[in-house]
DNA sequence: GCGACAG
DNA sequence: ATCTTGTCGC
């Protein structure tokens, strides 16, 4: 199966992929240090299927951008909850494939194994590049968790099923959480270690707070086209 | 059956 | 996600 035929796919099939993909998920230890971080995501015009996929790659620690990728692609494929890798993952791929250098380490604006079959965006990138990645979510797809206390880096284990597939981690004083969870080829742990230091003042941490402020730019920048309302 | 539901 | 101004709270 190759992402560029996601598009042909029912969900129900989708579905079946996921649960072959789940079998070969790796949450263990980084083998290698970070350098080099980078940060994916996604922007589109509503009702367009034209999508803005762009990676964004900063030095670790330091936060400081040093590259980025950016292109513009289709999708047919519907956002379907648990379902968003397919429709977003063909985009993501090409940008990818662009970099000139790729990143020790991605960060994804979506849930790892944070989802009901552990096949979120994050793991599922993972995967198919056999890259380590780390879900970064703005809100929560599966798992309960108790509210983490109103203080950084507050935290509170989010659990499924009898296991605990992510973390509620309190990024910034009085604002929601963010939901962390490993994509693949990282531990629990060290993801929710890196995405505090990739926290620099803001509630999203700076690979996907960076890639956000990239795709937007690159959508606006594309023209007035395939707006919602384009009077003349 | 009802409520939840990444982006 | 995107469309959008002001507005409430720290």
């Amino acid at each position: 199966m190759q992402p560029s035929d996601y598009e042909t796919l029912t969900p129900a099939q989708a579905i079946a992929y996921q649960n072959e993909l789940r079998l070969q998920i790796r949450i263990e230890p980084l083998d290698k240090p970070i350098h080099i971080i980078g940060g994916a995501d996604i922007s589109f015009n509503k009702y367009s299927e034209i999508v803005y996929a762009g990676i964004i790659l900063l030095k670790y620690p330091e936060m400081t951008v040093i590259g980025h990728s950016s292109v513009i692609s289709r999708t047919s494929f519907p956002y379907i909850s648990g379902l968003l890798a397919f429709r977003e993952v063909p985009a993501l791929l090409e940008a990818w494939n662009k970099l000139d250098i790729k990143p020790d380490l991605l960060v994804l604006d979506g849930q790892g194994i944070a989802h009901e079959r552990r096949l979120g965006i994050a793991t599922h990138f993972g995967l198919i590049t056999d890259t380590p990645t780390i879900g970064s979510a703005k809100s929560r797809l599966s798992g309960r968790y108790t509210e983490p206390d109103n203080e950084v880096f507050a935290q509170s284990p989010m659990y499924d099923k009898g296991e605990i597939i992510g973390t509620a981690l309190r990024s910034k004083k009085n604002c929601n959480p963010i939901y962390i969870s490993p994509g693949h080829r990282i531990s629990m742990e060290q993801s929710v270690e890196v995405i505090k230091n990739c926290i620099k003042g803001y509630r999203i941490p700076e690979p996907t707070r960076q890639a956000h402020i990239l795709v937007n730019k690159v959508r606006v920048d594309d023209g007035g086209k395939d707006t919602q309302l384009n009077l003349f």
